[in-house]
DNA sequence: AATATAAGTTAACACTGTTAATTTATATTC
DNA sequence: GAATATAAATTAACAGTGTTAACTTATATT
């Protein structure tokens, strides 16, 4: 997994096949067979561990303050970073078409608890009353949709004359907050 | 162009041959290379195409309001559309990571002139009065990440239990609006 | 030492995008 | 109308893909 997913960040998915990846590792390829089920549960494993470590990291940072509007403004910066820090990873998560029914068992998967997050401090939001509409999913889907969107572009069209990363990051979550706020 | 559209469209980028399109217009595969560089160049030539109508259809929408914050609304709102109506070349020209040199054909494509409608119609929100920042260029940015988000989320990541579609597509162009607006 | 099981490999299939060489059809000249 | 030039399309082939089934090697258990 760790040769795989340093060689689809570095290249590609589409561009890595079994075979480079055994190479790499010392194996034929159709041993990776007798670990994964195919190309595709490669992939959504590898998955699976980056969404981990995000929903780890913005647990982390919900534990730095008490204010219910705070948390959610850092959570959402927390994401959008972790995104540029790592655009080759997200890429793959969160960008990459995925090939099938990759996210089947999304219910059950760590993006969901990833997700989770977000909902859990919108509803801390929502029992503050500090939200014009209360509807958690609707309302954590939505700042999702903006806080993906911006990553996404920024990792993606590098070359498009954004204005200055900072101030579009800044200006995405200002947007969406006080589009929210009561 | 019109076979491998439908193709694409319907069975996805990567699941379709080149064999598989020439079958479908009764020629051998390799006639298409006569015309096209290559798969990509396939797509790319299609994907132009398309977002011809898109530039030509939001500002089509532009003439049915006088009112800048309608006009808004409803570009934003066709934006998303066109993208959900056209989810594989939406993917190709805005989601997939596209090599090096055709990122400068993006400054002169029908995509990016799509986005200058965008910016337009800010500017006129601006002359107006209406929005509590006035710099187009901030602004445009922001409310192409969030309707860019939405779209691509709800193209990918189609087995995420979403609410329903109109609602969330609703709800992000709602929110985006009321946290721009004066 | 014999056997059962786990781990890994080889060979092969049916595909893929793509190139080079070759054939077939159409147009232009004599 | 015949010969030639050009355009259009094809066939054969290459190097690669994901994947399966049959086989071999290594390890553990009796």
């Amino acid at each position: 997994m760790d040769a795989a997913r340093e060689m689809f960040v570095a290249e590609g998915y589409a561009n890595v096949s079994m075979r480079k990846i055994a190479d790499k590792i010392g194996y034929s390829a159709t041993t990776i067979y007798l670990y994964f089920k195919d190309k595709n549960d490669l992939l959504h494993q590898i998955c699976e561990q980056t969404f981990a470590r995000l929903a780890q990291n913005i647990k982390a940072i919900y534990m730095l303050s008490d204010n219910p509007l705070e948390k959610l403004r850092s959570g959402l910066r927390e994401y959008i970073h972790f995104g540029l820090k790592h655009p080759s990873q997200y890429e793959i998560v969160f960008i990459t078409p995925l090939p099938v029914n990759i996210e089947s068992d999304f219910e059950a998967s760590n993006g969901r608890m990833a997700f989770d997050t977000l909902r859990t401090v919108i509803t801390e939001c929502i029992a503050a009353n500090l939200l014009k509409v209360n509807d958690v999913e609707l309302i954590s889907q939505t700042l999702w949709a903006g806080i993906h969107g911006v990553t996404s572009l920024l990792i993606q069209h590098g070359n498009f004359p954004f204005v200055e990363r900072e101030r579009l990051v800044d200006s995405v979550i200002d947007t969406l907050i006080a589009g929210i706020k009561a």
